[in-house]
DNA sequence: GTTATAATGACTCTACCG
DNA sequence: CGGTAGAGTCATTATAAC
């Protein structure tokens, strides 16, 4: 078949094309690092027979004998795990996007069905910590109803639709009644759990309770659990018995390997059509962000929340040149997606391309590690630069583990001789998809470009979950946006075509919101931007107010506070109770307002 | 007062092995 | 099945420098 023009710009890119007409990946691989494979300490074994089989076992998914040979050589012949996924990433490496190779997802996809009729909410166990008391000011009387029955142990989503369903005169303890009423009525049911199919129980959670060297700390946290638990009031019944003692530690869902979502581009596959639960569906639609590597339970918590909706967890190592592992809650469709263009280089050397003639052979990465808010300390590239200088050409092995720990640790790229440092904004501004010098200028200092770099969505990732609102929202669309950063989301739509007509942009960062009300200028918007600092200060009249004078939101977007989640707080890594974390409860209020706005009157 | 610098582990998941 | 080792992570804090 031939081939789409480049001047298509979006519009026109459909993957499920019908032919597999050129399987073929041309043998021109993006550069590879001068590692070849001949190099490192010979891992390649010849037991040819099972080798020639895996290679054809591959070659029956649709790659290339070329591909699959070099990526049997990059992980050996034991891992067919970790030759998939280098696979997955050599092919959407692969930069034209007219030629499509397809892609072994079924494999991958739909691996375990075990979903018995088990219950995989075990969530409620949420309390606003004490120091919320603010929360309830300057919010409605429905507002305050809802916190005085979340603190007694309710699960939000329930008490708001018991809000509703009571009338704005009941009282509290009725819509307790009633809540309770509603719980006794579902624990007859015995459907719901088979809108999941793809969430499996991780049985291992239960060693997690009797493990033998606890810290205190760790104590402290399952003890909140325990107590936790103990005051909130069963979803539904468990199915075993007393099966629900380590409900409170169980893991519900598990991270699909490799990370690659509902979809990734260039795959041939369609993903299925996935069955939304009732009270997702929109308007408005919406799109929450976090990162997937949260303590366990947080996104069990999120996801029951958010509808009961099943995240989709994507590396945005396969949009970009880095990896982000990031969890992401929404109701879009997911068919028809489409990837932003040019497509982002996807490995280090092709991204910056002044580090591959410094690139040594021993070193094997061709991806970064996360763009992170802090950078190396110039005390250790130097220590590094000396080991290396001091060292015979291949250093010894003992040097380039250390040289290599460091460099994956702190995200080190060469260039020089013996010479490595980290990233520069205006490198991270690229990889993450932003236009150059998003960050600078303005009175922003260096070390707050990294910051709010490293807080911020990859672009090309969002984009391309986003990309399926431009044939739906030809005109434009009306924008809530929490926790904006630096605005990947309105880059991301930006970037796609997709007008923005009117978007309100609540953002704590004073800094932040400049950089995003200099993009919006600069890129000669022609629709309103109003930004707000506080979520807090986001109540149902003001929502109701600008709702009525846009004729409702189409998006709300929003990726809140990671840090008392991401693995790197080494201080304050509390879950999602943790002080910024918890503003997720907020993102969930405003989008519950919204939709409760827009059901009424439109 | 603001900015840059450097030092500061733990929690998960996974692969592997016996 | 349990133990172990390895690897990776949208960060916070104290201190020096400006």
């Amino acid at each position: 078949m031939d081939l789409i023009s480049d001047s298509d710009d979006g519009d026109g890119f459909q993957w499920e094309s019908d032919e597999d007409d050129g399987d073929a990946i041309p043998p021109s691989n993006p550069p590879l690092p001068p590692d070849s494979a001949a190099g490192t300490s010979g891992k390649v074994s010849e037991a040819s027979s099972s080798r020639s089989e895996l290679v054809s076992h591959f070659m029956a998914m649709g790659f290339s004998e070329d591909m699959v040979v070099k990526a049997i050589e990059e992980n050996g012949e034991g891992n067919s795990e970790a030759i998939l996924e280098t696979l997955l990433t050599h092919a959407a490496i692969e930069k034209s996007p007219v030629k499509r190779e397809q892609s072994p997802i079924d494999c991958t996809f739909s691996s375990d069905e075990d979903v018995l009729g088990d219950d995989i909410s075990d969530v409620s166990n949420f309390e606003y910590s004490s120091e919320d008391e603010d929360y309830t000011e300057g919010t409605s009387d429905k507002d305050r109803k809802l916190s005085v029955l979340v603190e007694m142990g309710f699960p939000a989503d329930e008490a708001f639709s018991a809000i509703n369903r009571c009338g704005p005169s009941a009282s509290v303890l009725e819509i307790a009644d009633s809540i309770h009423a509603a719980q006794l009525a579902a624990d007859s049911a015995p459907t719901e759990d088979d809108l999941f199919p793809n969430w499996s129980e991780n049985k291992a959670a239960s060693s997690y309770a009797c493990g033998s060297s606890v810290k205190n700390k760790r104590k402290l946290y399952e003890m909140k659990k325990m107590k936790q638990r103990g005051s909130f009031l069963d979803r539904k019944k468990p199915c075993f018995g007393q099966g629900n003692l380590d409900e409170g530690f169980r893991s519900g869902l598990t991270i699909p390997k490799p990370m690659i979502g509902f979809s990734l581009p260039n795959q041939k596959m369609k993903p299925a059509n996935r069955i939304l639960p009732e009270a997702a569906i929109g308007p408005p639609y919406f799109y929450y962000e976090n990162v997937a590597l949260a303590p366990k339970g947080v996104w069990e918590t999120i996801s029951r929340f958010l509808y009961d909706i099943e995240p989709e967890f994507v590396d945005s190592k396969f949009f970009c040149a880095a990896n982000r592992k990031r969890g992401y809650i929404h109701n879009l469709p997911i068919q028809n997606r489409f990837p932003l263009q040019p497509l982002s280089s996807r490995t280090v050397q092709e991204a910056l391309p002044m580090t591959k003639k410094w690139w040594p052979s021993w070193d094997p990465r061709t991806q970064l590690n996360c763009l992170q808010t802090c950078i190396a300390s110039a005390k250790l590239t130097e220590r590094i630069r000396t080991a290396l200088a001091n060292s015979d050409d291949p250093p010894p092995e003992r040097v380039q583990r250390f040289v290599m720990n460091e460099c994956k640790k702190w995200n080190l790229v060469w260039v020089g001789l013996h010479k490595v440092a980290p990233l520069e904004p205006d490198e991270m501004e690229m990889l993450l998809g932003f236009p150059r010098d998003h960050t600078r200028g303005g009175g922003i200092s260096r070390t707050e470009r990294y910051r709010s770099l490293g807080n911020s969505f990859q672009v090309d990732t969002v984009a391309y979950h986003l990309s399926v609102l431009k044939d739906m929202f030809p005109n434009g669309i009306n924008l809530l946006s929490l926790f904006s950063g630096i605005g990947g989301a309105e880059v991301a739509l930006h970037r796609l075509g997709i007008h923005l007509r009117n978007v309100v942009s609540v953002e704590l960062s004073e800094i932040n919101r400049n950089i995003l009300r200099g993009w919006w200028e600069q890129t000669n918007q022609t629709g309103t931007l109003i930004d707000i600092a506080d979520v807090q200060q986001l109540n149902g009249d003001r929502l109701e107010q600008m709702i009525n004078m846009f004729g409702g939101f189409d998006l709300v977007i929003g990726g809140s506070p990671c840090n008392n989640l991401a693995g790197s707080n080494r201080y304050s890594r509390d879950g999602l109770e943790g002080k910024e974390s918890a503003l997720f409860y907020d993102y969930f209020r405003i989008l519950d307002l919204v939709k409760n706005i827009m059901g009424k009157s439109f």
